[in-house]
RNA sequence: GGGCGCUUAGCUCAGUUGGUUCAGAGCACCUGCCUUACAAGCAGGGGGUCACUAGUUCGAAUCUAGUAGCGCCCACCA
C-alpha cells in the first residue's frame, strides 16, 4: 500500500485536482449526458481588482449548487464572466494615472480606452486564476466579458427597441452631478450624508426666507410660499422689490403647496437650476416665472451669471456671498445648528450638485409593472422572502432612470443628433448616413456612455448570445440568480425588468441573496481598517475546502456573515478529519472484494440506515436553499457519528473474521456516500480521496458521480 | 419621515407548523489522555431568567401588543 500522508495537504493537491477537472471536460455542459439544464450566470466580477472575500462567498454558494445539480443529472452550466465595470474601473484607473503623474484629461479618449481595456484584460487573467483556486467549476469555454461584441450588440439592439417603443427618451432634467468625476449619476449611485450647515435667514424685500445655499441666489427665479399662508397671502402672484448685492430688482412670489409653512420662515427661494424641488416648482409654474438659470458649472465653479463671484468654487462662493450679504445687512440671523441630509457621490463623498442636463432616460414605470407581476404570481421566488416586500416597494415608487454617463470607459450610446433639425437618431451601432427627418448629413454623435447597469441589466440574455444562439435557446432563462443583497436594486431588479421586456420571459426562477462578509467584531472589512481577509491567502494557508466550509456554515440568506481565522482553522481541521477517515478505511479495506453474498449484520444495517437519513436531510436542505444547515448536519454526522462512533467500534469488529466483511462493506458504502454528499461543499479533498481510494467501480471524476439516492 | 431586520452560552449563530431529541451547534474554556486514522486528535466537563413588559394558551425562545438597544435600506422639506 502506498504511504498516505498523515495530514491532508491542500497546497500539494488542489492545483492538480483542478486541472484534472478541467481536462475531464465536464465543466462544459455539452459534455454531460444530462438533458435538463440547470443554469447559473456568475455575477461577473469587476475586471479592475483582484477578488475579495465577498467573491469567495458567491463562488462557494454557486459552485455548490452547480456541483449538486451536476451530480443530480442536470445539464449544469455555470457561465463565468468579467465586468468592465464602467465608472468603477474608470475611477480605479484614474487613480493609477494620478500616481503616475498623468491625467485622463491630458489624453486622447481613444488612447485612454485602449489602456483601460488592456488593464482589464490583465485583471481578468488574475481573477480567472483566483476563481480556479477557489475551485469554481464554471465553463471557461463560455467566458464572457461585458464588452464582448455580442453583449454590446444586444445592448444596442435593446436600446433601439426601447427608443422605438418610447421607453427611452432624451430629456432635460436635473440630474445628480458629481463635479469631481464630471458625470451624472442615477438616483441609486448617490448617498445621503447628514451634515451640519448654517441656515441663513435672509431678507428678500419684505419677506424673510431661510436657506443653506445663499450662493445660488443668482439663480433665483421666484419666491415660493404656501398658498394659504396668511403671512404672505398678500404677495402671492405679485412681484416684490428686493434688495440684492447688485442693487434693487424684482422677483415674483408664488404659492405652492410644497412649501411647509412651519419650516423656517415659511418662504423659500426658488432656484430651479440647482434644486430638485425648485425645479419641480418651476415645472408647475412655468407660465408665471422664469426658467432655470445655471449659476454653477460642471466644473463646480460659479458661472458668469454669478457676476463678481464667477469662477469661485461653491464653498468659496458661499463664504464670500455670506460676508458680503452680512455687510449689506441682508442676513438677519444664522442658525448654526441646522442639520440636514445632503446627497453625496458614492465614490468620493463630494456633495452632488443637481445639474440641468440633457440625458437619456429609461421610462421605468411600464417596465416595473410586469416585474411586480412576476413575483406576485410566484414566477420568481426571492430568498430570503422578506426581500419581496422591499422589491415591491422599490418598484412601486420607481422613478425614471438616467442611463447617460459622461465617462470614457463604457459602451458608447448609439445616438446621433442632427445638426440641422436637432432631432435624435438611434441605431444598432452603425452611424446613420443622413438624418431621417431632414436628410441632413451633418450629425453629431452622443459622446456619453451607458450606465454600466444598463448593459448589466441585460446580462441574463446578452451573455448567452441573444436572440439567435443555441445557448440562448437552451439555457435561457437561468435557474438561480445568486448575488449579494447590496446590488439587489442596481442589478437584480433591473435584470427582471429588462429581461421580461426583451424576451417576454422571466429571466430566472429564483433569486438567492447573500450578505456581506464581516470581520470578527462585526465590523465591515476594509483596507483602511486593516481587517480584510484575503481569500487567496486563506486558500494558500488552509486550503480552498476549509475556506468554503467556513463561508457556507453560518451563512444565512440575506444576512451578513462573520468570519475569522479561528473559524477557518476549525474547518481546516474538519477537512483533515475526512482525510484521516480515508486513511483508516483505505488501510482496513484494501483486501476487500465486494460480493452480494456478504450478509450485513444488524448493527451495520443500522449504520447504513443512519447514513441514508443524513443523506436525505442534506439533500432536502440543499433543495430548500438551506446550505448552512446541510453543511452543518453533514459536518456533525461525519465527525461525531461516523468517525467517533462507527469507526471507533469498527476497530474491534474488523479484527473478527465473522464481522469483518460486513463492516468493510458498510464502511465503504457509507464513506463513498459521504464523499459524494461532501463534494459540493469541499470539492478538492473529496475528489483527491476519490481518486486515491481503492474502489472497484469508479467514474472518471467524483464531480460527475451520482448523488446518493435518497428515500 | 417611511420600511425592514436583529437581541438565545465568553464569541459566531441554529432553533421549520407553539408540546419530554427545545434550551442546541461550532469555536473558545476546564479536566484527563501521544489508545498505530487523525494532538489539525480522543474521552469527559462547566456554562444561558432565550433583551424587557404585558397578553393569548393546558403549555411560549416560538404567536400578539408594547418598551429599550443595535443595525440596514428607502426618502425632495429650503
Amino acid at each position: 500500500m502506498k504511504e498516505i500522508a498523515k495530514t491532508y495537504n491542500p497546497q500539494e493537491n488542489e492545483k492538480s485536482i483542478y486541472s484534472l477537472w478541467e481536462k475531464s471536460g465536464f465543466f462544459n455542459p455539452d459534455n454531460l449526458k444530462a438533458k435538463k439544464p440547470f443554469v447559473i450566470l456568475m455575477p461577473p466580477p469587476n475586471a479592475n481588482d483582484p477578488l475579495h472575500i465577498g467573491h469567495a462567498v458567491f463562488v462557494t454558494l454557486q459552485d455548490l449548487m452547480i456541483r449538486y445539480n451536476r451530480m443530480n443529472n442536470k445539464k449544469a452550466l455555470w457561465l463565468p464572466g468579467a465586468d468592465h465595470a464602467g465608472f468603477e474601473t474608470q475611477v480605479v484607473y484614474e487613480k493609477k494615472l494620478e500616481k503616475e503623474g498623468r491625467s485622463r484629461f491630458k489624453m486622447q479618449r481613444e488612447d485612454f480606452y485602449k489602456e483601460v481595456f488592456k488593464y482589464t484584460q490583465e485583471n481578468r487573467k488574475t481573477v480567472k486564476s483566483q476563481l480556479k483556486k477557489l475551485g469554481a467549476s464554471c465553463d471557461w469555454s463560455r467566458d464572457v466579458f461585458t464588452l464582448d461584441d455580442k453583449v454590446i450588440k444586444t445592448t444596442y439592439q435593446i436600446f433601439k427597441k426601447m427608443f422605438d417603443d418610447g421607453l427611452v427618451y432624451r430629456g432635460e432634467r436635473l440630474v445628480n452631478y458629481c463635479t469631481k468625476h464630471r458625470t451624472a449619476f442615477s438616483d441609486l449611485e448617490i448617498e445621503k450624508e447628514e451634515k451640519k450647515d448654517p441656515l441663513y435667514y435672509i431678507k428678500y424685500g419684505p419677506i424673510r426666507l431661510a436657506t443653506v445655499r445663499p450662493e445660488t441666489k443668482f439663480g433665483d427665479t421666484a419666491i415660493a410660499v404656501h398658498p394659504r399662508d396668511k403671512r404672505y397671502k398678500k404677495y402671492i402672484n405679485k412681484e416684490i422689490e428686493i434688495e440684492t448685492l447688485s442693487g434693487k430688482t424684482k422677483i415674483r412670489v408664488i404659492g405652492d403647496k410644497f412649501v411647509d409653512p412651519d419650516f423656517g420662515t415659511g418662504a423659500v427661494k426658488v432656484t430651479p437650476a440647482h434644486d430638485q424641488n425648485d425645479f419641480e416648482i418651476w415645472l408647475r409654474h412655468k407660465e408665471e416665472i422664469p426658467g432655470p438659470i445655471q449659476v454653477i458649472g460642471e466644473d463646480g465653479r460659479l458661472t458668469e451669471k454669478a457676476g463678481p463671484y464667477q469662477g469661485l468654487l461653491v464653498e468659496e462662493a458661499r463664504e464670500r456671498v455670506v460676508v458680503d450679504m452680512k455687510k449689506a445687512g441682508l442676513i438677519e440671523k444664522v442658525d448654526e445648528n441646522y442639520t440636514h441630509n445632503v446627497s453625496v457621490c458614492y465614490k468620493c463623498k463630494k456633495t452632488i450638485e443637481p445639474m440641468l442636463k440633457e440625458q437619456w432616460f429609461v421610462k421605468a414605470a411600464p417596465l416595473a409593472q410586469p416585474a411586480i407581476e412576476a413575483v406576485k404570481k410566484k414566477k420568481i421566488e426571492i430568498i430570503p422572502k422578506n426581500y419581496e416586500k422591499i422589491y415591491f416597494h422599490w418598484l412601486k415608487n420607481i422613478k425614471d432612470w438616467n442611463i447617460s454617463r459622461q465617462n470614457w470607459w463604457g459602451i458608447s450610446i448609439p445616438a446621433w443628433q442632427c445638426k440641422r433639425c436637432n432631432r435624435w437618431l438611434v441605431t444598432r451601432g452603425e452611424s446613420p448616413k443622413k438624418c431621417s427627418f431632414c436628410n441632413s448629413k451633418e450629425m453629431h454623435k452622443d459622446s456619453d456612455v451607458f450606465d454600466t447597469w444598463f448593459s448589466s441589466g441585460q446580462w441574463t440574455f446578452a451573455s448567452l448570445g441573444y436572440p439567435d444562439s443555441k445557448d440562448f435557446k437552451e439555457f435561457y432563462p437561468s435557474s438561480v440568480m445568486e448575488t449579494g443583497y447590496d446590488i439587489f436594486f442596481f442589478w437584480v431588479i433591473r435584470m427582471v425588468m429588462l429581461g421580461i421586456y426583451a424576451t417576454d420571459k422571466i429571466p430566472f426562477e429564483k433569486v438567492y441573496l447573500h450578505g456581506l462578509v464581516r470581520a470578527k467584531d462585526g465590523q465591515k472589512m476594509s483596507k483602511s481598517k486593516g481587517n480584510v481577509i484575503d481569500p487567496i491567502t486563506v486558500v494558500d494557508n488552509y486550503g480552498s475546502d476549509a475556506l468554503r466550509m467556513s463561508l457556507v456554515i453560518g451563512n444565512m440568506p440575506g444576512r451578513d456573515l462573520v468570519i475569522s481565522e479561528e473559524k477557518i482553522k476549525g474547518y481546516r481541521n474538519f477537512i483533515n478529519k475526512v482525510w484521516n477517515i480515508f486513511r483508516f478505511i483505505e488501510g482496513n479495506t484494501a483486501d476487500f472484494k465486494d460480493s452480494s453474498s456478504i450478509k450485513l449484520s444488524v448493527s451495520d444495517k443500522k449504520i447504513i440506515d443512519d447514513f441514508d437519513k443524513i443523506a436525505k436531510k442534506v439533500d432536502v436542505n440543499i433543495k430548500k436553499f438551506k446550505f448552512s444547515h446541510a453543511a452543518e448536519k453533514l459536518y456533525h454526522y461525519v465527525w461525531h457519528n461516523f468517525a467517533d462512533k462507527v469507526i471507533e467500534n469498527s476497530k474491534d469488529l474488523l479484527q473478527d473474521k465473522k464481522t469483518r466483511r460486513s463492516r468493510q462493506k458498510t464502511l465503504l458504502y457509507v464513506f463513498t456516500g459521504i464523499l459524494k454528499l461532501l463534494h459540493p461543499f469541499a470539492p478538492f479533498v473529496t475528489e483527491k480521496i476519490y481518486q486515491s481510494i481503492s474502489l472497484t467501480k469508479k467514474k472518471e471524476v467524483l464531480m460527475i458521480e451520482n448523488w446518493p439516492k435518497t428515500r
